[in-house]
DNA sequence: TAAATTGTTGGATCA
DNA sequence: GTGATCCAACAATTT
């Protein structure tokens, strides 16, 4: 009886701690393992065994596989379940080659709490659409598993001969090509250009250095949670609503979410080490859903929301879960299908200049602007901030699709995981999870309650750096002679090349903003269509909407299909630098980062360094 | 059953 | 500075 030759593919886990497919790869007693990437990253795997490391191959994984599987005469192949919508589409195509190679695959779940498709299974096949039910679901599923010990030692790996023809992957479009400097050389070779199965580095993607002064890996992940741990007080008793989105070095919160999102750190780990501090303090510990572990619990709560619906999860269109709002720049979408294309109806241009001046932080109002140029620099802003500028590009200002939003965040976030970024749009543009539209942030108030100096502000909008504190939230209110005083004046719309020591006026006032919104939002929720309806699919929802003339949300749209839609495609936004997202998911072939997303890279190299 | 309560994180005003 | 109250009011869950 030979032994098992088996690959062991890194996804989602990108530790050695408490990783259940990784046990279950050596539980298989393999005569040789391969720890292999299909992408770009490292792992400490040296230290348990010199001969061994993480070995990336530069091939979509959905043609590689069933190349490597002869080769390399391959047993078995275990990863790590992936329950995202491209994670499900791509998992199928190697399961099925190695099916047809009469490979074994082992599959194990270890990127939630509890096991995505268990859960829906438990909450009757629906999608978990609030804590409670996700708490409940949870409890029937079972416990939480404890933690898995980090193996001691791995296995050799076997010869790697990649003598076959590799498939370039198919690079167009290509979603990242605003951000590069250089082209993209990465594919050239399966295992690299020195054969060494290394790690892409920006040059070869043709990407400028990082600007986010985060970095990652496992080592660092485990760091990070002992010393918060270390805290108990801080630990057992953390409330996530009163912790400031205004405060930086260091933030109020854990920064452990890019981790989580790489499998750097596993969920479960995270959840358990903090669990056993809960427990010991006793009386005065914060409890969910506010509490450090609750925190985790909406993870789940919108991973087993996304296990439910598939792809319409991210989508108003066909989604039965989604009110329907009749926000401005709607997605186009395909006929058929009813899935959005990634490009959008440009309804109303001042609307399409508000969404440029929401993402390149030039809004006009310094807390709403501050927060977009933190996000685009560093790739994480705390969750407060992105209530702030979700309702402020939504329900609470520019009325535009929750959409365009997400796929802003997709870009720029590092912890970015699909279901929690399309769930927290949702709720904050109160199309799902969340109702309250009359609760809106204020881009004046909201920041100061949290930060009277305006400190965020003035590391992030240096323009603004020296203006008096009355004035921080609001400069153009501040007289000419303060504006003199901290060498800035208030004018211009933002846009275009923008006169030095000027910061723009606001883009319109906020509280009539306001109000336009929340009569908008009370309309819709009247109205009562959610995004399965056919009314919203066919257009005739607008019907519904009466009085063209009575406000903006009344403004003609066009949809795909009915009459509208050549003028539709004349209005539509030419596709360029935002319409990044849901193609680029689906698409392996293409990299998956951009500039800020440089980091994701940079933070397992630093693996090594440490 | 209908009514009351609760829901991770609003703002303005006033005591 | 902090807490209570109102604002005008949704939806799920509990009682």
């Amino acid at each position: 009886m030979t032994k098992p030759r088996v690959i062991y593919w890194f996804r989602t886990d990108l530790r050695l701690h408490d990783s259940p497919a990784l046990q279950a790869a050596l539980d298989l007693d393999p005569a040789v393992l391969w720890p292999v990437f299909t992408f770009h990253s490292s792992m400490s795997i040296t230290e348990l065994n010199p001969k061994s490391k993480l070995f990336v191959l530069r091939e979509g994984p959905q043609t590689l596989f069933k190349k490597l599987f002869k080769a390399w005469r391959v047993t078995h192949l275990v990863f790590e379940k992936d329950t995202d919508v491209y994670g499900r589409e791509r998992d199928a195509v190697v399961v099925k080659a190695a099916e047809e190679a009469g490979v074994e695959v082992v599959v194990r779940s270890g990127r939630t709490l509890w096991d995505s498709d268990e859960v829906v299974k438990k909450n009757n096949g629906k999608p978990t659409m609030s804590i409670a039910q996700l708490q409940h679901a949870g409890e029937r599923v079972g416990d939480i598993p404890r933690p898995i010990a980090a193996p001691k030692s791995l296995p050799d790996p076997g010869q790697m001969p990649v003598d076959f023809e590799q498939d370039e992957p198919d690079t167009q479009p290509d979603f990242n090509e605003p951000s590069r400097e250089g082209k993209d050389t990465a594919y050239k070779d399966i295992a690299g250009p020195n054969g060494d199965f290394a790690t892409e580095t920006m040059e070869e993607l043709g990407f400028p250095s990082a600007t986010t002064s985060i970095r990652g890996g496992e080592s660092l992940a485990l760091k990070a949670l002992g010393k918060i741990i270390e805290d108990k007080k801080y630990t057992a008793t953390f409330e996530k609503p009163k912790t400031s989105p205004a405060q930086f070095e260091p933030q109020a919160t854990t920064l452990l979410s890019p981790f989580l999102h790489f499998g750097a750190l596993s969920v479960r780990e995270f959840f358990w080490r903090v669990q056993d501090v809960v427990t010991e303090y006793g009386k005065g510990a914060s409890s969910p859903p506010m509490s450090l572990t609750g925190q985790l619990y909406f993870r789940d709560m919108y991973f087993a929301a996304q296990a439910a619906l598939g792809a319409p999860f991210h989508q108003t269109a066909t989604n039965p879960y989604i009110r329907f709002v009749p926000w401005h720049l709607p997605s186009k979408r395909d006929i058929t299908s009813g899935m959005v294309t990634g490009e959008y109806h440009v309804d109303s241009e001042e609307a399409e200049i508000w969404f440029k001046r929401w993402r390149n932080g030039v809004t006009g109002f310094p807390w709403i602007d501050a927060l977009m140029r933190q996000l685009k620099q560093e790739g994480w802003i705390h969750h407060l901030g992105r209530h702030s500028v979700a309702c402020f590009l939504t329900r609470g200002g520019c009325y535009v699709d929750w959409e365009r939003g997400a796929e802003v965040f997709e870009e720029w976030l590092l912890d970015h995981e699909p279901a929690c970024n399309a769930g927290n749009w949702q709720w904050l543009s109160c199309t799902a999870f969340f109702a309250q539209y009359y609760r809106c942030y204020s881009p004046i108030s909201f920041g100061q309650k949290w930060d009277k100096e305006g400190a965020l502000v003035r590391k992030y909008v240096p323009e603004l750096k020296d203006l008096d504190k009355k004035y921080i939230y609001e400069p153009w209110k501040a007289p000419i002679a303060d504006q003199k005083k901290a060498g800035v004046r208030v004018q211009g719309d933002g846009l275009g090349d923008r006169e030095k020591g000027t910061y723009p006026k606001p883009m319109f006032d906020f509280p009539e903003r306001r109000n336009v919104c929340i009569s908008g939002l009370k309309k819709a929720y009247a109205v009562g269509l959610h995004g399965n309806d056919e009314r919203v699919l066919n257009g005739t929802w607008r019907d519904l909407f009466p009085s063209p003339d009575e406000a903006e949300v009344m403004n003609e749209y066009d949809s795909d299909g009915g009459e509208h839609a050549d003028r539709a495609d004349q209005r539509t936004h030419d596709k360029g630098a935002q319409q990044v997202g849901k193609k680029r998911a689906r698409n392996e072939s293409v990299p998956e980062a951009p500039p800020k997303k440089q980091s994701k890279r940079q933070q397992t190299l630093n693996f090594r360094n440490k």
